[in-house]
DNA sequence: GAACGTCCACTA
DNA sequence: AGTGGACGTTCC
């Protein structure tokens, strides 16, 4: 028997299904879908067997070592879904298989030295296996890497390749009545006797309901009359803030919506919902996971970020309990695993996530549901790149079950799609309670700045926030950091300081008085004076979340601020515990766009947004669709019971067509101005652009190997396509790294693809890369 | 991507 | 002669 292999190497170069003779002793047990340890080249690695058959056309084939999981951790399913995103993205099948699995039964490879020989080996290696026979060979064995190579000739050291799991399986301790006996001590009696009456009880249940030591309980299992066993057990994902299941009797708008898409649970329709904020889309998505439920089915509902909804996981946890798993990017490695683990066995049959949940191993998926579809949060950039929404409709093609897409503010594609009747259109008009959509109001900062106030509040949004500081009531701040940095520029001579690898300026951060690059992560020293002209003056500049906090706290001392960024969520479930606080005690939250997602306090009243038009100054096609959601979503938090909410969107160009779309809640409106423009401007969703990007440490290679790219493309691809390059980028150094761009718009992909696929692969090598990217933004 | 072989410049 | 870095090739 033969099995065709897929080795798990990230890399162009092999990424090829390799043959491997199956040993009889494996032909029963081995399946698609399941990991191999196969020797390649001169390496012990695994391989995932994507096909098994009886002949092959090499004909010296070397043999798998050993199956490692004894069920296929893929279904040919996922198998087919690798396959396909690694040539819709030019990358290696191995990296989309590798992100299909959890990290912690990622391999890792270990190479190990086992002295056999130690007085023939050189006093400096000598001193390395004096604890053990048998070291890891890791970073600082480099140096001598000659004695070593030296000593393996010799036969004085074998080296040998080691795979190991990062498997953390949780397992609590369990006691076990071996033999029933009558002992001396009371509290060791009360043991047994408590045990008597079950089968095997949790040891810290135990302890507490006895109200034993541990010490008596060791003395028992010292005389075998306890066993203590190790449990596998799954971790509990904590949602903050406990919400219980309220069933909630759908109103007219909502059941007919439920109804529809109800109606066709066993097609594969995709749904657009495009529902007002707070219309009460959460409650029809928990029926209709009910309903599919009720089927024997399984579901999906994906949202943008998960640890920014804890309300919607609580929702679902409430009313669906064990049924439901968790995942996203904040879990730990063996939490992720647990989850992962107890969807792969069906154990949960509902799950919530983040764009990588479309990944999950599911079986029998009865409906996909995207929350806030407009979300650029569904796009993994880096890579893997994928795009959750495509993949999401694919697997429903797969399983021949709807896609419910939900948004306020849908994506001008999402709607187009609707219009031309490729989704269905279901649409919630309403706010489900009765509670009216917020006032807005958009301020003109110029005008304020010509009359003298120079500081970040209008006088309008001051005014607003002591009204309901004095209240009680709570106020929201967004910081609209799109195409907005905080950058140190020279007064004096203009210098600006840029990273040393990467050719953009950096940004400051105030709290550690450090300057940081966006690309890299490289930090350097606020410096006193400007480096190149010494002038004092070198100051940042730019509005971020800190600063504003700092005014908020001076023109309010007594008020408690909260302030959400990037910086403050660090920590586990940072996210959560600050809203969780800021809901009990707080007065204002300021942040970035985080704070515009998930957030339901009855409390807020007022929303402000600060400079809410500089993403509108950036050369970006998708900026006026990202700030007329963001803006929208964020109106949404204002007032959301009772109270009539006010919006405060502070502006530049305060006149801008986007901003009174936003100010009379008027999608339609955005939507046909926006999709006039992008008719024009052929872009998606009329063509789809995609960007090459060549990178090389050397600039002149990186020029010569796009110039030669340009022209084979203009041989190769039909004439329909159109070619734009090479396009020198905004920063032509990253990392390090210089960089080119090609742009490509087209019709159709696919035959664009089967030319680029192996172009692509022919031309890489070790240290140049040609990446594609779908639909850039900037560049 | 990693390991290995080959070529070649440079050290001592 | 000895070594280390740059390339090129191969991996069923």
């Amino acid at each position: 028997m033969v099995a065709q292999i897929f080795v798990d190497v990230e890399h162009l170069a092999v990424d090829q299904p390799y043959d491997y003779h199956v040993p009889s002793h494996l032909e029963a047990v081995i399946e698609i879908g399941q990991r191999v340890i196969i020797p390649f080249g001169t390496r012990k690695i695994t391989g995932i067997v994507i096909e098994l058959k009886t002949t092959s056309a090499h004909n010296q084939l070397k043999t798998i070592i050993d199956i490692v999981d004894p069920v296929p951790l893929f279904s040919d399913e996922l198998l087919h879904l690798a396959k396909q995103l690694a040539f819709e993205h030019i990358t290696p099948r191995m990296r989309y298989l590798n992100a299909m699995l959890p990290n912690a039964l990622r391999m890792k490879y270990k190479k190990t030295l086992r002295v056999k020989q130690l007085n023939n080996l050189p006093k400096t290696l000598q001193s390395y296996f004096t604890s053990a026979d048998t070291i890891v060979f890791d970073e600082k064995l480099k140096s001598h890497y000659k004695s070593i190579k030296e000593a393996i000739k010799n036969n004085d050291i074998d080296l040998d390749m080691e795979l190991k799991q990062t498997q953390t399986v949780l397992k609590i301790p369990v006691v076990k009545l071996e033999k029933d006996t009558t002992v001396r001590g009371e509290k060791q009696q009360a043991i047994i006797d408590y045990l008597k009456e079950r089968n095997g009880v949790e040891r810290k249940i135990l302890l507490q309901a006895t109200n034993a030591s541990s010490t008596s309980l060791k003395a028992l299992e010292n005389k075998g009359i306890v066993r203590i066993l190790a449990k596998e057990t799954y971790r509990e994902i904590q949602s903050i803030g406990d919400i219980k299941d309220k069933t909630i009797t759908l109103n007219k708008d909502q059941q007919s919506v439920y109804n529809t898409i109800v109606e066709h649970l066993h097609e594969a329709k995709t749904f657009l919902l495009h529902g007002v904020t707070s219309s009460g889309k959460t409650e029809i998505y928990l029926n209709v996971v009910e309903k599919v439920l009720t089927q024997g089915k399984t579901a999906i509902i994906m949202v943008p970020e998960i640890s920014l909804t804890p309300a919607l996981t609580a929702r679902f946890k409430a009313r669906f309990k064990a049924q439901v798993a968790v995942y996203h990017s904040r879990l730990s490695i063996g939490e992720r695993y647990d989850e992962w683990r107890r969807i792969k066995t069906g154990k949960a049959k509902i799950l919530i996530g983040a764009r990588s949940s479309v990944f999950a191993p599911l079986e029998n998926i009865g409906i996909i549901i995207l929350d806030e579809e407009h979300s650029d949060a569904y796009r993994q950039e880096e890579n893997p790149k994928y795009d959750a929404k495509k993949i999401a409709l694919t697997r429903a093609k797969h399983h021949n079950i709807p896609v419910v897409l939900g948004s306020a503010t849908p994506s001008v594609e999402s709607y187009y799609r609707a219009l031309k009747n490729d989704y269905h259109l279901l649409t919630l008009k309403k706010r489900a309670e009765q509670s009216t959509l917020p006032t807005v109001a958009i301020i003109d900062m110029k005008k304020e700045f010509i009359e003298g106030n120079t500081s970040v509040f209008s006088k309008s949004l001051y005014a607003a926030m002591q009204k309901r500081f004095e209240k009680n009531e709570q106020t929201l701040l967004l910081i609209n950091r799109r195409g907005h940095a905080n950058f140190v520029l020279c007064r004096q001579c203009g210098h600006t300081i840029e990273c040393d690898d990467c050719d953009v300026s950096m940004t400051y951060h105030h709290k550690k008085q450090q300057l940081k690059c966006h690309y890299c992560e490289a930090t350097k020293p606020m410096p006193k004076t400007c480096p190149k002209c010494h002038s004092e003056h070198i100051r940042y500049m730019g509005l971020g979340s800190e600063r504003v906090e700092l005014e908020l706290q001076k023109a309010f001392p007594t008020a408690k601020i909260y302030r959400m960024d990037r910086d403050t969520t660090q920590v586990k479930d940072g996210h959560a515990k600050l809203l969780h606080a800021f809901e009990r005690d707080g007065d204002f939250l300021v942040g970035t766009q985080m704070i515009s997602k998930g957030l339901d306090f009855d409390k807020v009243t007022l929303v402000g947004v600060l400079s809410a038009d500089m993403a509108l100054f950036v050369p970006d096609y998708y900026a006026k669709e990202e700030t007329f959601s963001l803006l929208t979503q964020m109106a949404g938090r204002s007032g959301r019971r009772t109270i009539q909410g006010e919006v405060i969107i502070q502006a530049y160009r305060s006149d801008h067509p986007v901003l009174e779309d936003v100010k009379k809640h008027d999608y339609e409106h955005f939507y046909h101005e926006e999709i006039a423009l992008r008719k024009k401007a052929d872009i998606a969703p009329f063509k789809t652009m995609m960007a090459l990007t060549i990178t090389h440490r050397y600039q002149n290679t990186v020029f010569k190997t796009t110039a030669n790219l340009v022209k084979k493309l203009k041989n190769t691809l039909p004439k329909s396509v159109r070619i734009i390059g090479p396009i020198t980028p905004k920063y032509v150094r990253i990392q390090g790294k210089y960089r080119m761009h090609i742009l490509l718009k087209t019709d159709t992909v696919t035959p664009v693809l089967k030319h680029l696929n192996p172009l692509v692969t022919s031309m890489i090598t070790k240290d140049l890369t040609i990446s594609l990217d779908y639909h850039p933004s900037m560049f």
